[in-house]
DNA sequence: CTGTTAGCGCCTTCAA
DNA sequence: TTGAAGGCGCTAACAG
């Protein structure tokens, strides 16, 4: 049915050896017989086949990338890099490279690394919040040790470092730091009564971002009412507008609101609009990441911008070995606030 | 380094085939002995070689799926559902479902197609807009038959059907009728001069679109101006700004402007605002899918929304097997008009 | 219900 | 520069 090695071989009138290493391309071969194994590899339509070529070799093409919900285009711009690049790699085998929609479920991330693990993966590359839960997380320490064992490599991307050496390298977000810029910002143009919508409370990207808000607070002896100010939900534009009711029964006072993301976000200016809130003019409301959409929303929202697609791409050719790791194995990747016209100075009751 | 079934049958005390057996659980075991294998697995760490497996088996556990832009929701959301129902998926093994992006590149397109047959793929699902030139469909098309008969189920999802036989099941949206209606619903408020933001002109999703919105002017007797009122993009919010300032340069007396997608129609309303026209008292505004933030967007936008999530579903069960292929081969899954703030009655000049 | 026996298709020494 | 030979780790008959 499928030709294999074999009949190309024949066909070329050589050795299958020879055919494996003028497809492998790292082996010298005389130019006439390449010539004649490429037009029977062309005439017969003989595609590698991976799964005999991998066990021989020990080895295989394969790269994963893990995101926590692939509907949100945060994880998708940084996917997507990620792919390109190393679809532009330059190396002997193409890799196939292929994403893993764990769903955020921790249960779902260990399958997959469990699959990769499986198909003996060249690399698998983390994005995203991590959970703080210690049992998942030595868990998941513990996969990646063993992935990294069998010579798998591992890049971790947008998730802060792990102990131990098993990872490649680590591309970590500043979230502290910008969520500090951020309300710094609020700070400065008059604010006091500053509500926050933080993301799930077990993941570590909202921990984060939450710390740089209360830096910021305490930096301006304003961390007094800060708990009471803050409501947990999830990452999406329902949980900014039920975040935002709960905060509004709590103190009706507010005049700004810091979001966990920009999707968040946009959920929050929903529901003060319901309110009969105008934004910026009675509450002012930031964001985090900077999606495209953010400059296009009405107001335009203020947030912090991260790189998403820089870092996905380099976490790409980390992957690929294309890239030497940076120093100590972990980069910063620093957000860079975006003033927009969704905050402004609080309204002057 | 690595253990393998080997070792694992030496610990338990059986053949290696009754590791294999109880392993792939398709198979008659004795309970106890099934228990001490189990342990044996667990005590030696034991993870299955995926390739060595695949290459006896002459079969994968890989299922591929592949998206024209993951960082467009459209996509993600599709990618993920079909994710999610194929990892709920009750089968012997578990499969690995896999996103590739091709970037709406063709070679790309081909490239992942051919790295999957490599692998010997289960099951390709197709998702999005197929290309118009009659060269790379041909090309795809010998693909989806080569790869089709070596037994891997291909699933075309928000795809028009292909010809042959080759491919397992094919959900097709109803562009065309969505946006026959969209356009229906536009004449119905009294519009005369309707724009359209189109997308990409190669993309059979584009010109279905186009069609709709074309049979529905006609039918209105009001199809001669349509050519001037067209411009050409691709599905993101820059295309749409631009496009709508050269509509509007053409005919400044435009009413409504219908756009490609809901992504296009937000960057139309911008370049509307910043041209200091108001939407919807100057100019209505339509998009196309219904994106999660369509509804939040100000004002909320009149769309045809798509069922992306449950054909995503969908797709994955039927790669799976889990779900019989509709009768024919086909199924038609049609939009429904959501009217909302973003369109009202032309200003009476 | 379990063990034995052959490969699956390719890569990779080792020779020539 | 090329060929021959062995084995990667697992599955699938075939016996028993």
């Amino acid at each position: 049915m499928t030709a294999t090695l074999a009949d190309v071989a024949a066909r070329a009138q050589v050795s299958p050896a020879t055919v494996s290493r003028v497809l492998n391309g790292n082996y010298p071969v005389a130019a006439a017989t390449r010539e004649r194994v490429l037009r029977a590899v062309d005439e017969l339509d003989y595609v590698l086949n991976g799964p005999a070529s991998s066990l021989a070799a020990a080895t295989s093409d394969l790269i994963g990338i893990l995101v926590n919900d692939i509907a949100d285009p945060f994880f998708g711009i940084m996917a997507g890099a990620a792919q390109a690049a190393i679809g532009e790699g330059r190396g002997a085998r193409e890799k196939l490279s292929v994403i893993c929609n764990t769903g955020g479920s921790p249960e779902r991330e260990l399958t997959y690394l469990t699959l990769l693990q499986r198909q003996r993966a060249a690399a698998v590359i983390v994005t995203g919040g991590a959970l703080e839960d210690p049992a998942h997380q030595a868990a998941v320490g513990a996969k990646l040790a063993r992935l990294a064992g069998a010579g798998t490599r591992i890049v971790l991307c947008g998730r802060p470092p792990l102990p131990g050496d098993s990872v490649t390298a680590t591309l970590a977000f500043d979230n502290r730091g910008g969520g500090r810029r951020l309300t710094e910002h609020l700070i400065g143009l008059g604010h006091r009564r500053i509500g926050y919508v933080a993301g799930p409370t077990e993941r570590t990207t909202t921990r984060h971002r939450l710390e740089g808000h209360r830096a910021a607070l305490a930096a301006a002896g304003l961390a007094n009412a800060l708990d009471a100010r803050v409501v947990h939900g999830s990452y999406d534009r329902r949980s900014g507008y039920d975040a935002v009711l709960e905060l509004l029964r709590r103190e009706p006072e507010l005049t700004a609101v810091v979001a966990a993301n920009d999707t968040v976000a946009l959920g929050a200016c929903a529901a003060l609009r319901d309110r009969g809130l105008s934004v910026p003019g009675d509450v002012s409301v930031a964001g985090f990441v900077d999606l495209p959409f953010s400059a296009d929303a009405v107001p335009a929202l203020t947030t912090v911008r991260l790189p998403l697609y820089e870092a996905g791409a380099r976490a790409g050719r980390l992957a690929l070995g294309a890239e030497p790791a940076p120093p100590g194995g972990i980069a910063t990747v620093h957000g860079e606030l975006m003033v927009r016209a969704s905050t402004a100075g609080p309204r002057t009751a």
